[in-house]
DNA sequence: GCCAACGTTGGC
DNA sequence: GCCAACGTTGGC
């Protein structure tokens, strides 16, 4: 079980719109180290969801449910899609100006390596989100 | 295969 | 709107 973290900009697609939603496929990634995170998704494996430009917060948590498949978008084959359903809100979101203050999440992927739009997040990191989010 | 130039992302 | 960080492109 492998723990992740997905930006998206609200203006583009919203937690709100998720919560509508249930479900969303997340095609559109133009870069190859978020493609291999794609690409090593398992069924089952969650992913906090991240608000970029707006909000700069984590809101809450997709699970994966379809594993890596050509991106639709595209005819390239070197780009893939996963598909994402509704997992749970947080209680209350976890902005990135707290993730910085905390010793344990500071050093994330999110923080250190900000354009990346598909990062890794390990166990501990996503446990103390969670905490941090009143979950 | 190196490196400069350029483009994009995203926080501030 | 600016700028830092980083990825990509293309000339050599």
């Amino acid at each position: 079980m492998n723990y992740w973290l997905i930006k998206s900009e609200p203006f583009k697609y919203s937690w709100d719109q998720f919560l509508k939603d249930k479900s969303t496929f997340w095609d559109g990634v133009r870069n190859y180290t978020a493609r291999n995170n794609l690409r090593a998704m398992k069924k089952g494996d969650l992913a906090l969801f991240y608000h970029s430009n707006e909000g700069l917060c984590i809101v809450g948590i997709a699970k994966v449910i379809k594993e890596h498949y050509q991106d639709p978008t595209t005819d390239e084959t070197a780009w893939l899609a996963v598909d994402f359903s509704l997992y749970k809100s947080l209680k209350k979101p976890v902005f990135l100006a707290d993730i910085k203050k905390d010793e344990l999440l500071k050093n994330m992927q999110l923080v250190k390596q900000s354009r990346l739009s598909v990062c890794a997040v390990t166990r501990e990191e996503f446990d103390k989100v969670l905490l941090l989010g009143g979950m």
